[in-house]
DNA sequence: ACTCGCGGGACATCCCGTTTAT
DNA sequence: ATAAACGGGATGTCCCGCGAGT
């Protein structure tokens, strides 16, 4: 991590809202020098790997992000239920926000990998397993037995990311909502 | 006309299967001819459209074919539980034997979706849709109050699509199993 | 030529218009039959030799229209100088009604030509032969010695021309009205 | 950097020579970079804007060698007949060299203009406009008035350009040694 | 630390012409 | 006379990656 230039940072983070809009394979270095201000002689400089390297920087990016998310949410939510409506209503904002165009900043990139892509799979699946611990650690801090924890986190994940996908394609928060009020009952069962 | 429209078929079969694996932006219609053995020069004529007149009647085939795993499921399921259990192990079986590449055939599209792919939104939209009512009937017919059906069906498809995106990425079946659980209990309560 | 049909002499008409227009590589059949809302099975039924016959065709009727021009103007005109002022008005008129679109209808053709389109080349020579031939005569039937005459229309049918490429490209009539001018005091000295 | 630019400026002058004998719709960037031998991915390098860009370019080159035939000829002609003579001598031996291809350089682009073809009508006209200030200017220098001297500066190149057109047309010089003779005889009166 | 220019393959699209069947 | 489908080559465009030159 170190010190990154400027220009490095600005191509990440500009990848990782392109990432999320539009998927991997749609997402060119154009698009992403334009929106980054960057010359396009830097790319192999910064990323030798060329585009997957700077996908996977700008993955690990958008996760860590919602990481802090749920770290906010649990530090500042009472029960399990509030920890719930604030991560759904942080997301749900996020997507509202962006015209809904900016659900999970991974999903997209996690469905379009193919086996030459594994080094993009494998950032996902980290990403995943991040917030799964986190939300778990939430969970049990909250009385909840760390079994059914583990359990709880992963039903609260697939839930919401499904729900982020409808909600995206539908254009409408509604399933996020209703998700949100199912994970809240399950939660504090 | 000869055996013709024999071609037509194939490519949106062809197509449908791409799009599920890959997504739209890295399905060329190179590989769409080269699988479905179909002659280039038919492209426009079938599909004066183009990409998008040909993808959304793949989803649209692909969408109809999980509808008909759905109804399947609901004629041969004795209460709600099982229902879930039977659309949840078509689902996790397609997706193990297609060594986790082919998870729901719409979610990477509609993902990916930016402004100038509003058909294609449209069309996955409607296919979620068509799985919601699907459900809800089927629950509403094994005794569910059809407010709460509505409300179940919906988290059923959210709970197992992001289900399906966790189980690709992690290539483990874990979370397939999971929220099958889960949704088991949520649906007989 | 006998009697053609309905769909023939309307795919000639459309073909006339866009040549004019567009020129020859820049219109295709797809336009063609939707502007003349002809049936694509039609071409080789009407042009068995394709594009060129058609195109051909096409000239050549754009090009007897011009001559009817000519004709219209003789026959109305006192004076050469009469006789001038009425062609140049004609194309004038007709180049500002299209929007400054539509000018001579065989001078792009006639400046697409390669060796591979031989038959075009040779319509539009036609073309403008066969004007010259009409204009040398009305101003032999004014008094203008033979020999002259021959020069003259030659004179005004390049003039004219170029006035018609200037007119059109600057998108303003100024030229073609100073050109009628100069013609006028030359064919009356 | 190379001996680089190199490239460029061929493609450049390449393009202008096609544009002259084939139009731009004829002109394709697969002849265009044969015969400037070029490299495919430069292009878009050094012309962003496509093909479009590319031809403006080549069209402004076009025009200014002629411009600076003009020049030439105004430099070592003594009366306005000997301009007129020097200027058309050697637009009709370039038409001859080649063969009968080569004739205005801006010509066919300007007649094949479209809506969608602004800038590159802008570019004739600007070619038109620069020519008629120079000739205007050598007739001025020979004891023209200068407002005669615009009329005629226009006529010239409007019964040039129509002259180029039918010579071409005809394979033959015969319309251009008619209008020179012509206009030899206009601008001296 | 960064840039210019190359390199060439792939993209979706659209072309004109033909064949086979009415 | 027309339709349906093919046939495949060509179009302009855009892609990601590299290397020589500071």
């Amino acid at each position: 991590m170190g010190r990154t230039t400027d220009t490095r940072s600005r191509m990440v983070r500009t990848t990782a809202e392109l990432l999320q809009r539009q998927g991997f394979h749609a997402t060119g270095f154009a698009q992403i020098l334009a929106e980054s201000d960057a010359p396009r002689g830097s790319i192999y400089f910064h990323f030798p790997q060329g585009k997957q390297e700077l996908a996977v920087e700008a993955l690990r990016l958008a996760g860590a992000r919602i990481s802090r998310v749920i770290q906010r949410a649990a530090a500042a939510a009472g029960d399990a239920g509030e920890l719930v409506d604030r991560v759904v209503g942080a997301l749900a904002a996020g997507l509202e926000r962006s015209g809904y165009t900016e659900g999970c900043p991974v999903a997209t990139v996690g469905l379009e990998t193919a086996s030459s892509m594994e080094p993009l799979r494998r950032a996902c699946d980290e990403v995943y397993a991040d917030w799964q611990r986190l939300l778990a650690q939430a969970l049990t801090a909250r009385g909840v037995e760390p079994e059914r924890a583990a359990t709880l986190a992963t039903m609260v994940i697939t839930a919401v990311e499904g729900a982020l996908l409808l909600a995206r394609v539908r254009q409408d928060q509604a399933p996020l909502q209703l998700v949100a009020a199912e994970l809240r009952r399950l939660v504090t069962a």
